[in-house]
DNA sequence: GTCTATAAGGTGATAGAC
DNA sequence: GTCTATCACCTTATAGAC
């Protein structure tokens, strides 16, 4: 399902954005870190990029047009920090997504980042294209974990279970998770959740005797 | 740990909320229904209220303080929602709190409620006031599960698991489930949920033999 | 309590010079 | 590509009449 997925950590060449749109979506993404969504605006926007409005109206039409193509840039992230080589064995590859997914400790960087998906995923209900993008992130790690579980089956490592009812189940319980963390101060929670996941993977995936 | 816990449906005697405030609280629900959060505004309260702004203006002192009153407005009725009888037997009372939760059908007065929800919650990060009332939601839930579950750890209906921690990871699922439910247009996933978090309850929770 | 009128400033967006 | 200047409009909030 994702053939063509490298990690654009680094800036290598990548025809989806001009130069000087990257910058644009670069500042968007630091005005959004500091005045959040409900208060971007493209001053504040030009503000962090050192431009003014103009430069801004020059490489986008409007800002819906400019906010759908940060909503690109930032799940393409997203999806770029979770590319991995899955050839370790089933249990180790589906603890490492959720260690991925549900760190223990995270840093400030990867806190704004998902506070960053979490305002743009209230976003949802009022606007189609952030819709089908949180659609597409989330069929993507049901996928990546749907897989893994399939892979661990025909191993030999995990039962015969329903591997996209697992698949499921883990998602949402790594994206409560995920949730709880930006918006409450449950500081505790995401470990307990973490334990509690490895113990169901035990008690429903694991082979026994 | 919440003994006075009516259900405020009705409009009964409640001295939270003077009447003209509690009108003004009604009309910013249905303007938050339908222009959201981001776009919200006295000018578009007051027209869903069918006065003017300064008549908005009179109960309250500034935007902020009406959208945090708003705020207990929301997470009190999504709390009464959720208050009901505990007398049940322990599995059926888990089975009945996580099917409230997360309904297989859900109409759009509640959809409607959870999207509100969740506009809210994405603000979590900019204000401590919205902070503070999503950490006591959740806290809120996992207390009742726990609860659930402790109670049927005594009558010996479940094995003698770590209550906390099962309470924790149930909410994190539910949690997600309903995210998603508001977020993507992935309409099966809250049955695949529902169906694997009744699993998970069997082989976690429920004695054998 | 609700109104009209108004203030001061921010918003998205465009025209035209360089 | 970036700038200045400008537009019409919307925003939060207040003053004062009724």
């Amino acid at each position: 399902m994702n053939d063509n997925e490298y990690p654009m950590n680094t800036d290598s060449i990548d025809e989806k954005w001009s130069d000087g749109e990257r910058e644009i979506l670069r500042a968007t993404y630091r005005a959004m870190v500091e005045h959040g969504y409900s208060s971007l605006s493209i001053s504040k926007i030009a503000d962090e990029l050192g431009k003014t409005k103009a430069s801004v109206y020059y490489h986008y039409d409007s800002k819906e047009e400019l906010l759908v193509s940060f909503l690109d840039f930032v799940v393409d992230r997203f999806k770029s920090d979770l590319a991995e080589e899955r050839t370790e064995p089933p249990d180790t590859a589906l603890e490492n997504v959720i260690e991925r997914l549900v760190p223990l400790e995270l840093d400030d960087e990867r806190f704004h980042g998902q506070v960053v998906l979490l305002e743009l995923r209230s976003q949802t209900s009022r606007n189609e294209a952030f819709r089908d993008r949180f659609t597409e992130i989330n069929e993507l790690l049901v996928g990546i974990v749907r897989d893994i579980v399939e892979r661990g089956i025909e191993t030999g490592t995990f039962r015969d279970v329903e591997a996209a009812r697992v698949a499921e189940h883990i998602v949402a319980t790594v994206n409560g998770a995920r949730i709880d963390r930006v918006s409450t101060d449950r500081g505790a929670a995401p470990a307990a959740v973490r334990v509690s996941l490895s113990s169901y993977i035990d008690s429903e995936l694991r082979k026994r005797e």
